[in-house]
DNA sequence: GATAGTTTCATACAACTGTTTGAATTGCAA
DNA sequence: TTGCAATTCAAACAGTTGTATGAAACTATC
């Protein structure tokens, strides 16, 4: 049974050619001349090119859902049931972070693959991104355990600002280095994943907009 | 002089054809349909379609920018010379915000193409983005005169970190209506500036994560 | 109203895309 | 070995893409 041979060179020359050069500009061609296949093997084992991709997102997107629930279970047993929320928010943003961020995996073509995913939107991907939101709710579900009295839209503002660091820092570490001139120091993954978490924990755990101090802010009109 | 007029009627149905269905499926031959013009006119009046689509982003770059640094410059006048980081941010984050959520911009097609051009990355785009770090080095230099005993790399992911919220708010404004099932007021645009300048002056002035007792913090200091 | 310079137009081009086809080959069971 | 299914292969297909061409139509100047 060689099929599974052939499979697995598919996809693995698709993830590292996606990885390197983008969906933009990597054709079927190009992936079975690094498979080593012929040009109708990747639609006879994944039935079309769209396919081929999405099958490439799944399995990355379960691995670190995986992650993510682990740690977030974890610590909801070390805490007797309710996670404190920073672990939360750690369990959330850390394996992604790590995953795309970590030394070891720097030349990692998963990684690699997932940032192209992140940055170049493409239609298979969409389609299944537009699933993640029940995997959401279980870290929501958990917040809202984390901090009983919170506004549920708090919440939720602050799961989503904890997700845009996490994910903008991935998708911008160039940008950001260039920018900082190297003073930002991107390979120190553990510092960011506390500071994403450190900024976003203090986001949930201030006083509400409406009710913070200006400190000479604008004061926003009661609407 | 009719020349001018087949290049803006160009550069307005591509503008909404790329807003509306994004740049992966939009033809040249679907702009000059909805434009009503000659197919050869693009190349023409561009000379390709890639100069087409960087025409369209750079002008729309150039308005945003141009209200950021405004802001600032009003701000700065406003105080002296030096505007508070609260200021300075709000000049970061505002106009893209205001222009990308704002209500009465809603149906507006220069916004909804710039989230395009934020969601898709496609390579005439991302050359020209690749620019903007001389625009966010000048709030930098802002935010160094508001927050003189600093840390760089402080300032730089606070940066970072506002531009973060902002653009994934605008990106994800969906997922983050269905996951919240609308207790996140995406309409509420002043809302949102208040809250991400928020979020991001209170990174900045908090305590560096270091010496930072973990879980709930932390008031901002008075400086 | 002839001339020169722009702009428009229909059409063709050349290249590349994902997908399909049908015959060859292989692997394995009876 | 024979038979049957699974897999591979070269080749072609059908469609689309951005771009180029050269003639036609227009515009304005003299």
């Amino acid at each position: 049974m060689a099929s599974d041979q052939t499979r697995s060179a598919i996809l693995a020359a698709a993830e590292r050619l996606y990885a390197d050069r983008g969906f933009g500009d990597v054709t079927l061609r190009d992936i079975v001349a690094e498979a080593n296949v012929n040009l109708a093997a990747v639609n006879y084992h994944f039935g079309s090119k769209d396919e081929l991709i999405a099958e490439l997102f799944v399995t990355r997107s379960i691995q670190t859902n995986r992650e993510r629930l682990n740690e977030l279970k974890a610590a909801e047993e070390k805490g007797g049931g309710r996670a404190t929320i920073d672990e939360i928010l750690r369990a959330l943003v850390g394996p992604t972070l790590r995953g795309c961020l970590g030394p070891d995996r720097e030349g990692s073509t998963a990684a690699r693959f997932m940032i192209r995913a992140s940055i170049e939107s493409v239609p298979p991907i969409r389609r299944i991104k537009n699933r993640e939101i029940d995997h959401l709710r279980k870290f929501a579900a958990a917040m809202r355990r984390a901090l009983p009295g919170r506004d549920e839209a708090e919440l939720y503002w602050g799961l989503h600002f904890a997700l845009s660091m996490a994910h903008h820092t991935i998708r911008e570490k160039e940008r950001l280095a260039k920018l900082s001139e190297g003073k930002c120091d991107l390979n120190d993954v553990a510092g960011i994943v506390d500071r994403v978490v450190g900024v976003a924990a203090m986001a949930l755990t201030a006083e509400p907009v409406e009710k913070r101090q200006p400190a000479r802010l604008v004061a926003r009109d009661a609407r």
